[in-house]
DNA sequence: CATGGACGGTAGCCATGGCTACATTATTGC
DNA sequence: GCAATAATGTAGCCATGGCTACCGTCCATG
């Protein structure tokens, strides 16, 4: 029932501003943060197929990611513009030196968090399952706290 | 240079179905929670206006979610029509019970991972910050284990 | 009690990230 | 060598979630 045209004489003059405004750069910038996950996903992907089967292909990254091969080709074509991935038609797909970087960073960052986890009691298939959300979400300093707590375990 | 016509003859077989599958599952389900995750940070905004200013509004949502009122708009006629709110023209948007239920239970996940992010020594906005994206993540099993380091700290 | 300015809504654009259906190219097994 | 099959690519659909530009409502205040 508090739903009605808006009571008492002025609304509030939504003082509310400073922790309203503070909210929502938070939220924009999880916003960000998600449209650079995929792209952290699958150089991830590409960097594990590379070291496990020789080189990354199409299907193999469509299997491993769980979409179609159609998703794969175009999201690859917007890495290779954005600068993370080389590809010719027909031939696998290989990271640059920017995107082996990112690779590199990622990887470390979601074992990281699935130790962290881990090491919190969290079985192994749940902790990996919530390291694959959170990981795009760990500010370096909580990277660099998670790190410290798995070097000095509690007793 | 890993790039080229697929060598040495019959590509693997692919003996890495078991554990990509695995990981395609991971993937899936974190797109899935992303899904959610509008509707989540939705609800929570729309209970605390409501708590604040005694009713949600469309402008109080845009300042507060970080966007513009056009979108605000789209997304409650997606949230009214998922069920989580009412809201007629010109009116104020008001929470169902499951809405409300649903913003109850994000209240309580979004400030359990930011205490347990602050608990590690995380600056309280780094923690608001990282909280914001990672609450999606979280499964029940982490929750509880980031709830269970909260009652015993270490020394 | 009229109206200006804040609020709410509509139209239509764009990018992302899914998909199916169909076409084309490579590789391989015969 | 060639046909079958697997891999890759294209066309075109949909939903989501942003946006700007513009238009309609409402109500507090003069
Ligand atoms: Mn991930
Ligand atoms: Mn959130
Ligand atoms: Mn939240
Ligand atoms: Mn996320």
């Amino acid at each position: 029932m508090p739903t009605g045209p808006a009571k008492n004489g002025r609304r509030r003059p939504t003082r509310t501003a400073g922790p309203a405004k503070r909210q929502a750069d938070y939220l924009s910038q999880t916003r960000r943060e998600h449209a650079h996950e995929i792209a952290e996903d699958y150089v991830e992907a590409i960097a594990d197929l590379a070291a496990e089967a020789g080189q990354a292909r199409v299907v193999g990254l469509a299997r491993r990611l769980g979409v179609t091969h159609v998703t794969v080709i175009r999201t690859i074509a917007r890495l290779k513009k954005a600068g993370f991935v080389t590809a010719q038609p027909y031939r696998g797909i290989s990271l640059t030196d920017e995107g082996c970087a990112l690779a590199a960073m990622c990887k470390n960052r979601h074992e990281t968090v699935a130790a962290f986890l881990r090491s919190l009691g969290i079985p192994e298939q749940v902790a990996e399952m919530d390291a694959e959300g959170i990981e795009h979400h760990v500010s370096p300093e909580t990277l660099a706290a998670f790190k410290a707590c798995l070097r000095k375990p509690r007793p």
